[in-house]
DNA sequence: GCAAGGATATCG
DNA sequence: GATATCCTTGCA
C-alpha cells in the first residue's frame, strides 16, 4: 500500500476508521529496540456537533491537530498527568479523531514495564524510595496484557507527550507510528459500546456507540 | 469511594 | 485573573 492511499485510508468516515484501527500495531521505536502494541480499543469523536469532542467549541490552540491532515496525531493531558493519543480522520478541515484507549503489548514488554515506571515517576511531587519500590513491585507484578489497558497507560506506556501534536503516524520515520496488522491474522469480532467519561455531553452524546472493542480481549479498559 | 494534578475553556 | 471541569488511575 503507497502512503498516499494509506492517507486516504485514514480520510475515510471516523467510525469506518475506528473500526479497522482495531488490530492494527501501534510502534514505538525508542533508542534501544521497537515497542509494539496491538490496538484492542478505541473510540471516535465526531468533530464540532459531537458534544463530548474537544472540539465542540471549534478550533482552539489545544485541538489544532484535529483540523490537520488525517493519520497524524492529536495527544492531549487529561486529569493533569496522562497523555491521550488520537489518531486525526477526515480530510483536513473537519475535526474528527479517533481515540486509541488500550493495546495488547506484543514486544518489548520490558520497555513498557520501565517506561510505565518512567512516567509513575514524573508524576509524583516526590520520588518517595519506599514508595517507588512499591510502584516497581507492583508493575513487575502487572501482566503483561494490563500494562497498556485504558488511554492514560498507553501513553505512559510509550512514552508520548505533546511534542508528538501533528506528527505523522503514518511515517514508519515517526518516534511512534501506526502498522497494518499481519495479513494471516485470524479474524476477530468487534464489540461496540457508549463512550467512556462524556457524561457530561449528556444525550444522545453520551450514549452513542462509538466505542469499538476487540470483543472478550484481555487488554481491553475496565 | 476519592485524591492527585495541571492545562483548558469560560466567565467576570 | 479566577475557577470549574476534565476522553483517568491506583490506592484507601
Amino acid at each position: 500500500m503507497t502512503a498516499d492511499s494509506l492517507r486516504a485510508a485514514f480520510a475515510r468516515p471516523t467510525l469506518d476508521v475506528a473500526r479497522s484501527l482495531l488490530g492494527m500495531r501501534l510502534v514505538g521505536d525508542g533508542s534501544n529496540r521497537r515497542i509494539v502494541g496491538r490496538i484492542v480499543e478505541v473510540e471516535a469523536y465526531l468533530g464540532p456537533a459531537d458534544r463530548a469532542s474537544h472540539a465542540r467549541f471549534g478550533e482552539t490552540a489545544r485541538n489544532r491537530p484535529m483540523y490537520g491532515d488525517p493519520g497524524r496525531a492529536y495527544v492531549y493531558l487529561v486529569y493533569g498527568m496522562y497523555h491521550c493519543l488520537n489518531v486525526v480522520t477526515e480530510p483536513a478541515g473537519t475535526p474528527h479523531a479517533v481515540l486509541i484507549r488500550a493495546v495488547e503489548p506484543l514486544e518489548g514488554v520490558e520497555l513498557i514495564r520501565a517506561a510505565r515506571l518512567r512516567a509513575e515517576r514524573l508524576r509524583r511531587r516526590s520520588i518517595d524510595p519506599a514508595e517507588l519500590e512499591r510502584v516497581h513491585a507492583r508493575l513487575e507484578r502487572t501482566p503483561a496484557d494490563r500494562l497498556a489497558a485504558g488511554p492514560g497507560l498507553v501513553g505512559a506506556a510509550f512514552g508520548l507527550d505533546r511534542t508528538l501534536n501533528g506528527s505523522d503516524l503514518l511515517d514508519p520515520a515517526n518516534p511512534v507510528h501506526l502498522e497494518a496488522a499481519p495479513a494471516d491474522e485470524p479474524a476477530f469480532s468487534i464489540a461496540t459500546s457508549a463512550r467512556v467519561g462524556i457524561a457530561y455531553a449528556g444525550p444522545p452524546w453520551s450514549s452513542e456507540p462509538w466505542r469499538f472493542t476487540i470483543a472478550g480481549h484481555p487488554s481491553v479498559s475496565r
